[in-house]
DNA sequence: CTAAAATGAATGGCGATTCATTCATTAAAT
DNA sequence: ATTTAATGAATGAATCGCCATTCATTTTAG
């Protein structure tokens, strides 16, 4: 009648399969799933918890037995991607020693994530920036945390010899994280479909190498 | 008794005091000055209309006499922002040749702009960036036209011999539109209170001369 | 059969927008 | 000059639709 009926059954039957932890677990992530979906089409504000609901198959109601409410929705979202983020990263870089080589890493990561999901891409940059409210929570969390390590990367740098001395960390950290934030912008925003990833190549020889001619 | 009426009474005299043209630009400006100062401190989507009216020592019911809905307000912020930055920026332009001296200029003006109103500046971070939405029609607007005059400073700083021509206009463009951006988003996150513009040396150093060691 | 999970209709509050009314100002009439 | 009428800007209480959240009922699982 309503359309639903087959993604309802497919929720019962993947429901049925799993121990009860993994299936609240499932259905936790199906919900943080569609409402990545809905955000990015919408917007935080425009979208309902029923359109959320839609999305994942289920129940308004079913929505409040696993988040406390509609904003917290939205927080689970990036509270998950920062975590991700910075915990991805930290394995990544584990090997790498020159600092040289950890920024260049660092900027691929970076891409390379917000790349592969273009719906978890505009949720993070644009709602993420949709409230001063929210960017207030998470400069003093996730947010700064990320900006710190590349910070602190610089430093090891100038440390280590290969970055000038001259320049001052926090802002240098500021630009390297502006041009790939500004990267990612622009490509949620292009109708022309690239891929993201590649452009680290060119930030990090610009930033490297600045743009004047020798 | 509910002390509208010291306001009420001076709106009502710069009323009789200024022709009718006058009066009515007057109050435009100053509903999009109150509207400034409201979503700046709570953000577009949880403003009141009758936010703003009290902001500007109005009724509810005159913001409609100015403008056709809150929505129409925002973009009035938006238009009027672009515009004075595009028209003011080819002003200071007009006498400078050197392309690499037109990129320092710019990146002054953007910060000095921004810089000299923290609620204006936060609108246009936070707001312009809180709906996909609002930033298309942006994109499509003002902002790619921002984006372009970058863009065409840079090719003719190529054709000048100043910058690399190895490098892709567009990209450094946006990186250097990016790094700016973040000195913005990060003063008006900071707790911190520090003058903006003077940041705009450090980026023109590291963009033009890159961050390696010779 | 019992407990847990899910449902979705109903509720309640909020807030953008409207519009009947007020009142200062200006124009017209005497 | 004084009174009267017309104007339209401004008001703010009332409206109306929307949607987050709740909860009585139903379905599923063990």
């Amino acid at each position: 009648m309503n359309g639903d009926s087959f993604i309802k059954y497919m929720a019962r039957q993947s429901r049925s399969n799993n121990s009860t932890r993994a299936a609240v677990a499932d259905k936790r992530e199906a919900i943080l799933r569609a409402a990545i979906t809905v955000f990015a089409r919408n917007g935080y504000f425009n979208s309902k918890v029923s359109d959320i609901a839609g999305e994942a198959g289920i129940a308004d109601g079913t929505v409040y037995l696993y988040f406390k409410s509609k904003e917290e929705v939205l927080h689970s979202v990036f509270d998950r991607l920062m975590e991700e983020m910075i915990s991805e990263g930290e394995k990544e870089l584990e090997g790498i020693i020159d600092a040289d080589k950890r920024l260049r890493r660092i900027a691929q990561l970076h891409l390379e994530k917000l790349g592969s999901d273009r719906n978890l891409a505009i949720v993070a940059q644009v709602e993420l920036r949709g409230s001063t409210k929210f960017m207030e929570e998470f400069s003093a969390a996730g947010f700064g945390q990320y900006l710190d390590i590349i910070r602190q990367t610089f430093i090891e740098g100038q440390k280590q010899g290969v970055f000038r001395q001259d320049l001052n960390a926090t802002v240098c950290a500021k630009i390297f994280y502006g041009a790939l934030d500004e990267m990612v912008t622009n490509w949620i925003l292009s109708k022309k479909s690239y891929a993201l990833a590649p452009m680290a190549d060119t930030v990090m020889e610009v930033f490297f190498g600045g743009v004047l001619k020798k």
